[in-house]
This record gives C-alpha cells, sequence and structure tokens, in this order.
DNA sequence: CTGAAAGCGCTTACAG
DNA sequence: CTGAAAGCGCTTACAG
C-alpha cells in the first residue's frame, strides 16, 4: 500500500478471520469459534479452519477480541527490579502455575521508580488483564487509586502488607532482620554493621529490624551501618568491606542486605587475608543461587520466593474465578541457613 | 446488571468516550481530539471535555483505541532467560532508549523453549505491538511466519543472522569462541576443555568456533568437552570442575561458555588447592558483574550488550518511524578482558 | 451444528 | 474548528 494509492480501507494488511473463513469455506463466526475450540463446530470444519488460518499465518487481532468480548487471558506482574535474581525466581514461579491455565505473564519492570511503576499501573491497566500482581506496598497515591478503581484482583507480594482488604502473601523482612542479628549475637559477635544498597522499602525494613535487635542488646552503634543507594553488586560489596575494614577495623560481624554485598566482601576478604568467620563472621540474605558455594560457603537467610510466586498465583486464580480467599493474608516465613561464614 | 435482567447491552460498565463528549455538550469525535491533544480543538472545549472525563472517572478503552488506529506503543521484547543477566542487561538498555519516546517495554520468558517462545509470538502479535526484539535466529517456523507475516518491524539481537532482509544486531558467537582457543593456545597451553551448560544455540556456536581453532592448532580433543543440558550455574561450575579434575587430570586450559560455570569452578579450585592459572588456565565469557572481582579476577570475553541494546532499539526506532535502516546488519564485535585467570 | 446481524468503543477520512 | 458516517476485527445474542 504505497502511499499514491489513495485508499478508503484502513486495513492493517494483516490476515484478518474474514479472510481465513472465506480460504475455509465457512462464515467468519464458524471460525472464530472453531480457532477457540467452541465445542459446537463440525470436526472436518474445524481442521480446515485451523489450516487456513495456519496458511495465512493468522493472529487473533487481540484488540478485536478484548472489545468484542471484554476479557483477557493476561495477568500482569510488576516488578521493581529483574537484575536481583529474586523477582526472577518469582516470576518463574507464577509463569509455572498460571501457563498452564492458560494466562499470559506480562512483566513490567519499574526499575525501584515510583513513577514509572504508576506510568505501568496505568498502560497495563487500559486495557484491564483479568490479573495483577505487585511487588511491596510502596507506590504512589494514584497508582494505588488506580488498581482500587480497576477492580482487577491484585495480589501483593513480598512483604506483609497492612490494610484492610489486601491480599498478600510474603514474610516479616523486619523479623528476617532481626534474625539475623540474633544469630550474630548468638555467635558472640558484639561489633556488628549492616550494610545493604539500593536502599528500598524491603531492605530498610530488614535494618529496622537488625537494628532493634541490636539496640536490645544494648549492642547497637549507629555508625556501624554502611548504606549505599546504588544498586546492589558483587564489586559494590567488594568497596563497603574495603571501606568497613578501614573506617572500623574492629567490626567482628556483619549482615548484608543483600547476597551479592556478601559475595563481594568474601572476595575482598580472601584477597586482604582477612579470615572468615574468625576474624570477621558474615550473614547474607536471600540465598540466591551461589551462595552455597562460595568461599566459605555464606551463612544467610533463606527467602521463601518461589513459594510467595505459587501461592500469589492461586491465590490471585481464586480471586479471578470470583471464588473465596480464606487465607488473603499469608506470611510465608523465612529460614536461616547456617553454613561457613559465621 | 444481575442474571435475571435480559438486555441486548453488552457493554462493560465502564464509562465511555460517548457519555463523556455528552457530558461536555459536544461530539465524540471531538472529545476524542480534546483527550488526545490533537490541535484543532478550541480551549474552552478542551477543558469542558477534560473536566466530564475527569468526573465520570473516564479511562480510554485500549482495545477499541488499538482497534480503531491500529496503532500500539508498546514494543515487545522477547528473551530466552532472565536468569541469565546477560539479557537483563540488554532490556534495560533497551528500556532506556525507548522509554524516552513514549514506549511501553513488553517483556516476554521463553525459558529457552521454542513452544513457548511461539506461543508469546502469537499472544504479543495478537494485539500488534509497534515493534519487536527477539533473541537469536532459532524459533519455530511458525513463530517466523507469524512474525513475517504480521508487518511488525523486528529486529534480532545477540546473533548474526544470515538470511535477506532480517535486521539484526550482535556479534559472531563463532569468532568469540576462536579467540578464547587462540588466547588459550597463546598461553602454551595445550590441552583445553571447552566446559558449557544451557546448550542453547549460542552456547553452541561459541563451541563451535572453539573447536575449529584447537583443530587447526592440531590440538582439539573431543574428549576435552564438557556439556551439561541444565542451566547455567555456579554450583554446576563446580560440579563440572570436579568432574574435569577426576576424569581429565591433565587439562591445562578450560574455556567456559558463560561466566557463572567459570565463577563456580575457580572456587571449587580453591578448595582444592588446584592453583589458577599456574595449573590451569581459565577464560570464561560474557564478563558478567563479578567476573573482575573473583578470585582470581577472571579473564572473560566481554560481549557488548547494553551497546546490543541501545542499537537495537534504535534500529527499531528507524523502522518503526518508516525511515530508511542504512545498515540492518550490525556487528559490535566483543573483547578479551585479560585478568588473572589466565 | 451454522450463520446474518448487531455491537464492542474508539479513530480515520472526508466534508463543511 | 467541528461533526456525521464508516470502519477497525472480532464476539455476543438470536435464529434457524
Amino acid at each position: 500500500m504505497t502511499n499514491t494509492t489513495h485508499r478508503k480501507t484502513r486495513s492493517t494488511g494483516r490476515p484478518t478471520l474474514e479472510q481465513v473463513a472465506h480460504l475455509a469455506g465457512v462464515s467468519t463466526i464458524t471460525a472464530s469459534r472453531a480457532l477457540r475450540g467452541v465445542n459446537t463446530v463440525a470436526p472436518d470444519l474445524v481442521q480446515r479452519v485451523k489450516d487456513a488460518a495456519q496458511e495465512l499465518g493468522y493472529v487473533t487481532n487481540a484488540a478485536a477480541r478484548a472489545l468484542a468480548s471484554s476479557r483477557s487471558d493476561a495477568v500482569a506482574v510488576l516488578v521493581p527490579s529483574l537484575s536481583n535474581l529474586v523477582f526472577v525466581d518469582v516470576l518463574d514461579s507464577i509463569h509455572s502455575v498460571l501457563r498452564p491455565q492458560g494466562f499470559e505473564i506480562l512483566i513490567g519492570n519499574s526499575h525501584y521508580a515510583r513513577d514509572a511503576e504508576e506510568d505501568l499501573v496505568r498502560h497495563y491497566l487500559a486495557s484491564p488483564p483479568s490479573g495483577m500482581v505487585v511487588a511491596g506496598s510502596d507506590r504512589t497515591e494514584a497508582a494505588r487509586r488506580m488498581i482500587d478503581a480497576s477492580g482487577v484482583p491484585c495480589v501483593h507480594i513480598m512483604e506483609m502488607s497492612r490494610g484492610p482488604g489486601v491480599h498478600c502473601v510474603g514474610f516479616a523482612q523486619t523479623g528476617a532482620g532481626q534474625a539475623a542479628a540474633e544469630h550474630l549475637l548468638a555467635r558472640g559477635r558484639r561489633r556488628n554493621a549492616f550494610v545493604a544498597a539500593q536502599l528500598d522499602p524491603r531492605i530498610m525494613q530488614r535494618g529496622d529490624g537488625f537494628r532493634r535487635a541490636l539496640q536490645e542488646a544494648g549492642l547497637y552503634d549507629p555508625a556501624l551501618e554502611f548504606l549505599s543507594p546504588a544498586p546492589s553488586s558483587v564489586g559494590l560489596g567488594c568497596d563497603l568491606f574495603a571501606q568497613i575494614l578501614e573506617r572500623r577495623p574492629d567490626v567482628d560481624g556483619i549482615f548484608f542486605g543483600n547476597d551479592d554485598l556478601a559475595h563481594g566482601a568474601l572476595l575482598e576478604a580472601l584477597r586482604r587475608g582477612v579470615s572468615v568467620p574468625s576474624d570477621i563472621a558474615m550473614v547474607g540474605f536471600n540465598d540466591l543461587p551461589g551462595s552455597a558455594h562460595s568461599f566459605p560457603r555464606l551463612t544467610t537467610i533463606r527467602t521463601p520466593r518461589a513459594e510467595v510466586g505459587r501461592r500469589a498465583a492461586q491465590m490471585l486464580l481464586a480471586m479471578i474465578r470470583g471464588e473465596q480467599v480464606r487465607e488473603p493474608v499469608i506470611d510465608l516465613g523465612f529460614e536461616l541457613v547456617v553454613r561457613e561464614s559465621s
């Protein structure tokens, strides 16, 4: 269709149901039913329609289908990061329960930015998906309102959200930080540092729990918090550990907000001849792949992210089907995995 | 709308443009233009329409808009994995050029499965995005046909695809494998192993290049290939390295298909007292974050994934705008980064 | 088991 | 600067 040919048609050029139907020698509605697998079509017609569709490379126009049926087979999942393996695990696990039910998983990455998340919410709600999964509860008021107003079933993950009517699957981030502190304390460590990056709400909640436990033990030292807003990474772990050694060589225990930071610190310790755990004990967070193989193997807090994804997906499924959700708030807990670094 | 009330209407209950227009006392088309910010509407009318929309809580029905305008502000990116950081980097980089242009990035993860990728292609083409980015060229015939038939601009990434009319941004995987071999050879290594996991097409291309270079040097030993179809991981790197030590303790050089495998091997070497590079030299692939910090620091082949994403996004942008693409095939090369492990 | 008609809620192309 | 008509490509509701 060149520019010089002025036509009235607004066709996109893609094959349509009508063309498929024509090729198969049936009406469009029969073709529609055949393709959707509605039972009331003769087997031989179904085959002819499918063949025709295959031959033309036909793909249903979802906008038209959605407009006509006001239905969607999509579930949107909004995460703050994909560099953090944690969310990739959650995503895979959501995928594994929803895909077999015929849902398509749409992934939105907000890059830890509230505004970007709001845009994603607006975008996805413009053609409302069957359901939604969102990470955490730290979002703009506008995003919150749009989700509420849309009526789209939504499950919050990773944190225990307060508030009435909120469906959530997660674990107590604060409690996890507390557990890390108690473990280091039990190991006899008295000068414990908290090292964290990214500084998203969940990281800070872990820090809160850690701090509180140290305060209760009368061993909290505010100068022992090493925080960086940069993304969490192995390299940053190296740097932060070097900083600690320089500024506070007396530290004898460290809790890292994420395992990759701990991996970096372990490597830096190796290079500098600092012995772990005898000189400094280290505890990570998440139990990322690799943490079981570090040198020394990393003690860490394992988060139930696959389970979070699975349960969230199941809860969402129930909501989509209009079933009663017996347990709208699920706390999956966490597990301290003691290995060699502490 | 209860079940007992049989109506002909198929309305969704959401406020429509028509209602907004009625409230504002204008025609629907004027309301449409006012809301879209098309210039040819009187300022006072625009205000009245916007007020009406606000009052009714109107949200554009994206399906209807897409159907009527056959336009979309979405770009779909299909990757085989999100656990492999490489694709996350590409995604972020695509995001950073396309987001500012007003596009929404939709992510599809095929989990290295051709069938799953075909489903994703079908899904995303069902409401055709403005453009598409797909990884590699190993896909089902049906997927290939659907993409062609859709007319949606598409850029292939990560490999140098052959075939006429294919737009691609990548680098020569084969050449990278070859470079790894030549480096080990130059270091005087004579019994070089190839260790790889996942075994996707790109990994195998690297292996091909590696093998070819060894053959040319007359130093190829087929028993020195250690392949596992399992996903690439640090843990698997540990296992594979242990296997090599047991079966072929004479190996003096190893090329890993992905850095995480090398990280595992490095850790296992540390535990077993195998010295790297003096006993065994190691070369990784990708230069993942962390490779610069391993112990010893990993020699590896850095892949230009951020650049791949950037250039692919720019090329796609040109295609979407109907501009001439001067260079439809871009080979970005790769870089051997020599550090301590070889 | 199959089909003709109407409609989903927008925007395009054309007129004025 | 504004609008009436037609159309985007499907599916629903109704009839046979």
